[in-house]
DNA sequence: GTCTATATAGGGATAGAC
DNA sequence: GTCTATCCCTATATAGAC
């Protein structure tokens, strides 16, 4: 890990360069660093209070969750299965899970924290509005990248969730929209872009993010790399947006 | 009904007018119709030969099944339920559906036959490329929002779908695709349309296609009818496309 | 902290009366 | 052609041994 961060270590950052690999040398979101964050998040409801061995388990919990549920849905995915696939016994998960549906809760509420505090982080401090908005959109398809079984679990499996955590991940979304919302309209402001519909415009461009994600086997099966997918994207929207 | 064509005679017909009711009285797809539809296309497996009784049983099962699988989904729908909803005894829905998979089948295939054929119906006979671009655009989301809990349905439990069942449902979306490949292909090449990555194009056209029956629930709440959507996203597309 | 064995509920499907 | 009653299986969840 430090070898590659040296062997990069001379091109330029992100945002700067706009690469796959600036992003990753930038991100955190590593496996290891995402169960920690799942510990803090949510670590009372684990009843295992060795940390060295619960990360380890709750990782292969969350990688069999997403390895199983991917194929014929969350609520088809038996916990036998989950047991089996994790390897870890049917008594052991619940040290890890209040219950299935929990399972499916905590996935959704690490991922809005998650999502949410880094394409923050990502496009923090750019202030042209332009740029402000292509990083934005960047990121949020690099972040899809690196997370793509999170936010496909999230997208797909949202019905399985609480009423309550149902409410939240709605409103997870309308909040990144938003963001796209102010951004848009203050480029429309200043002059920049051609007056539009921002609510659809936003929502048109939330749409073409989410399919790097949804439609992952689609693209990967054609090479598509993510950063010439955020590159088209980005060449849509603003063959629209720019004067 | 007869009333209704009657008022609007005098207006342009479809696709000469984009309007969505122009489409609505050109589009056959009431539900006594789609009805029909799986009578002839699934009624060897319909073990009721009387088609007036069926007609109206397999209606209320549709609807039914519609409403119920998208509070939480198909799998978590039980049939107990199907029954209390649709008012048909457990025993009585075993005479429509071979079994619960096989009903998810039967909505897979049968939207697949009809969104095909009305939207190669709905542009067939126009010559002009970028026309016949739009008129597809159009007609995918008229034809989308007529039948929303179908397009909704096979979108999001296509998961539950047999392996064999899955791999027609892709082959389905990739021909769709397909379509709008060939013509952005033929706009480049008579030199009307800029030149870019036509697959990427034809993905992101499907992508945005699809958002108007994916999150019904946000563009209704705000009250965007079917048109101004088709509007909207024509405009983006042919920002990027047009010369 | 982790396992095996089991309790209990609810699922899909069907037999047979009407 | 439709219903009720029932079969049998698999699901989640937990108790208790180690």
């Amino acid at each position: 890990m430090n070898l590659k961060n040296t062997t990069k270590r001379n091109s330029p950052a992100w945002p700067e360069s706009l690469s796959y690999e600036a992003f990753l040398r930038f991100s955190p979101a590593s496996d290891d660093w995402i169960c920690q964050t799942v510990y803090s998040l949510r670590g009372d409801q684990i009843s295992v209070r060795n940390q060295r061995i619960g990360l380890e388990k709750l990782g292969r919990i969350l990688k069999a969750t997403f390895k199983l549920s991917s194929k014929t849905g969350f609520h088809s995915m038996s916990l036998r299965e989950l047991s089996r696939e994790s390897d870890i016994s049917m008594g052991g998960l619940y040290a890890y899970i209040g219950s299935k549906e929990e399972l499916a809760n905590l996935i959704e509420h690490v991922l809005g924290v998650i999502s949410s505090e880094l394409t923050d982080l990502a496009t923090a401090g750019i202030e042209d509005t332009r740029a402000k908005l292509i990083a934005l959109i960047y990121a949020h398809i690099y972040l899809s990248e690196q997370l793509q079984p999170w936010f496909y679990f999230v997208y797909m499996e949202s019905k399985s969730l609480s009423e309550q955590q149902k409410e939240k991940a709605k409103r997870t979304e309308l909040d990144f929209e938003a963001r796209f919302v102010r951004l848009v309209g203050d480029g429309i402001k200043e002059g920049i872009f051609n007056s539009l519909d921002i609510n659809l415009c936003a929502s048109a461009i939330i749409s073409l993010l989410q399919d790097w994600h949804l439609k992952s086997w689609k693209h990967r099966g054609r090479k598509i790399s993510p950063q010439r997918y955020a590159e088209f994207i980005t060449e849509l929207v603003m063959a629209r947006l720019d004067i």
